[in-house]
DNA sequence: TGTACATCAGTGAACGCGCGTTCACTGATGTAC
DNA sequence: TGTACATCAGTGAACGCGCGTTCACTGATGTAC
């Protein structure tokens, strides 16, 4: 009974889901409360049974987020070996099919430029997944065994949010492509765990 | 005569000016024609007299930051040494009074994880905006003597424009700060030009 | 120097539209007896 | 097993509001004579 979730926890899951993508991939404010509920299946009066309102929808849905990307990097970084996680977490993060899934994934290239103007508790999401992601890095690097893993921490995931960010601003394929592999190749460079091969 | 502005031209570039600081501070999306009008002196039906629409005011207000950006980058990779140059462009860019003028300086912090949704003519702005800084950072690097330009600079504009936008969406003041600082630091030491004082 | 007139940047009321939100209602489901 | 009823997730019409856009009008400026 309290792992089999009701009717109504499982619709507002499915519009949770559907508010991730939607705002992933539009923004914040690019999806409108009546077209988020038709893509559930729903009309949109029903939205305010599961909601406060749109500002709390949002909030919920960076909180999803949040705890998925918190998910997807100890599955990286977590148990393995620290040189060959980060090797993968690299490759993935920068891939190009995680270009062209924009309504998948981490949030931080789709969310962090608008996170000023977010409501507070959506914002603190933001916030909270940052601090997230430079923690774990650290932890790896600790375990790589860099002499400064918190600059270190700071100065990669900046630069894995930059180029997914700059990568998906390109319109050019090819353009778009060099760019995240010239990350990918400078970063495991510098963290000097270039001798492994790429994931598949 | 020529280089006299006229007084419509004038009006016309205090709303441009207007328009590129709110579309820093606000996104694209995040100001309207009324509001911005009343900021400029003036009431909203004028608009139409200096722009088609609004979308045509955006690629106009974007092409207007990326020739300054434009300007600003040739201020410190054009004349002056290589790695002086460098070293000043990043305590600059990365600085915490860059972050906390948001509605100044370089777009692309600001702009592009909302690049794909702009209407094609200031996409267009933005692309050719990532092009040039990488481009010029190319050609500093090529005369700092670096094996790898290309790569580098895909890296580099990465991370400097990661850590930016990274900041900016840290509430926490400190934390913000810090991120800045170790991105300034790393940078520098992967320049090979960290044996330079840093700008005031 | 003074008057008449054309030009045109800017005004402000009005419009249609899409948005978030409300609310009276529906109809399927499960329980009481 | 069958009937009556309460519950409640979801429906869809309606609302007020802010937005981009239009347009008839105003009034300052500069030129013609």
């Amino acid at each position: 009974m309290a792992d089999k979730l009701s009717h109504k926890e499982r619709t507002r899951a499915r519009i949770l889901d559907e508010a991730a993508r939607a705002i992933r991939e539009y923004g914040s404010e690019g999806i409108g409360v009546a077209t988020l509920m038709k893509r559930a299946g729903l009309t949109h009066g029903g939205f305010y049974a599961h909601f406060e309102n749109r500002d709390d929808l949002v909030a919920h849905a960076l909180d999803r987020m949040r705890l998925d990307s918190r998910e997807m990097l100890a599955r990286y970084l977590g148990e393995r070996d620290a040189a060959e996680g980060l090797s993968a977490l690299i490759d993935y993060y920068l891939s190009d099919q995680t270009r062209k899934l924009v309504d998948q994934g981490c949030p931080l290239p789709a969310l962090t430029q608008e996170a000023r103007r977010l409501p507070a508790a959506a914002r603190d999401q933001v916030e909270g997944g940052i601090r997230n992601f430079r923690g774990q890095l650290e932890a790896a690097f600790t375990r790589l065994g860099l002499e400064n893993p918190s600059t270190m921490a700071a100065s990669v995931l900046s630069e894995m949010v930059g180029a997914m960010t700059l990568a998906r601003a390109l319109n050019d394929e090819s353009e778009a492509s060099d760019l995240l592999r010239s990350s990918r190749l400078e970063l495991k460079r510098r963290l000097g765990i270039d001798e492994l091969p790429a994931e598949h």
